[in-house]
DNA sequence: TTGAAATCGTTCGGTCCCTGACGATAGGAT
DNA sequence: ATCCTATCGTCAGGGACCGAACGATTTCAA
């Protein structure tokens, strides 16, 4: 199941220079390259897939999020989305004038405000999200169902660890 | 090997939704967890421990990589910590500001500038990195080692694919 | 019912981050 | 010697990003 893949040469040289100082060589090597790779992946989507909509990787985040769940107040969609509150006042700002979504006013609370996906913003997930989820399956085409499973899985772990 | 991993909610409703429309599940919870997983353990990072030397994460990658390969010229060291030039540029003053980090003309070529990690930067690694690197193995502890490893492969895979 | 506390979204200040454009320097060709 | 081209680092402009502070609103307790 474990096929050889080469270190890159930046990861070879950065394990030599830390070997003897009682580093957990496994988690550097597991949590550097969730970055490495997260890194890669998004400015590869940015460019090749985003940039055509205008749209920042957040930007397609929070308009995918609105697209899954429907209209949202900005307290959960922030959180959804996975940036704090005052970075979403200005991506929705971005969204509003790329005319992908609009605010409500809450009907109930004068405090909230609903975050709502236009037409248009949503006719524009319709038609980006499948080339996104191609790229993906490009992105990790050399691993097979059942490693992507693990990939996934493993992170899952991590991600429970993180948030608890 | 596989123990179970309940889905998150917000991964759970997010299939649901997509479901039917040919999506590449796999790829799709490949993909995502890792973007949820960096986003989650940078913001961790930020602010359980480089809060506390006023570093950001570039700042600190940057100078990581000064610590571990010597001065460099920032297009190089752009490269390596994975920004671009220009964010480089900002960066850098940031940590010169911090006094982490000088700037020298380069002494044959008069376009080039070499970065390098003051005594301050230096020392400021050596007492960070093994604090980064204990917060990296918990981050990862309740995977195995093999698991750790495979993690990593299968990252690594993909980063071969979309750099290449 | 009225004042204190909690919660909401926004603003502010600072940094990061990108692309594209720029001036400066270098190097190769004629 | 002088162009032409390549390459270097920086700047400008626009957006993303955060924590802290803020006004507005709601809620709850006395």
């Amino acid at each position: 199941m474990s096929r050889e893949v080469a270190l890159t040469r930046e990861e070879r040289e950065a394990r030599a220079r830390v070997e003897g100082l009682g580093i957990d060589i496994d988690a550097f090597a597991a949590v550097s390259n969730v970055f490495r790779v997260a890194n890669a992946v998004r400015n590869y989507m940015e460019r090749n897939l985003l940039a055509e909509y205008r749209l920042s990787f957040s930007g397609f985040t929070v308009l995918w999020v609105l697209w899954v769940w429907g209209p949202k107040e900005s307290n959960v969609l922030a959180e959804e989305s996975g940036i704090s509150k005052s970075t979403l006042t200005g991506v929705v700002k971005t969204l509003e004038g790329l005319g992908f979504a609009i605010r409500r006013p809450h009907a109930a609370d004068g405090r909230r405000v609903l975050v709502e996906a236009t037409e248009t913003g949503m006719a524009t997930v319709r038609e980006i999200f499948p080339r996104f989820n191609a790229l993906e399956g490009e992105i990790t085409r050399d691993l097979s169902t059942a490693e992507k499973e693990e990939l996934a899985r493993a992170l899952r772990v991590m991600l429970h660890t993180v948030e608890a």
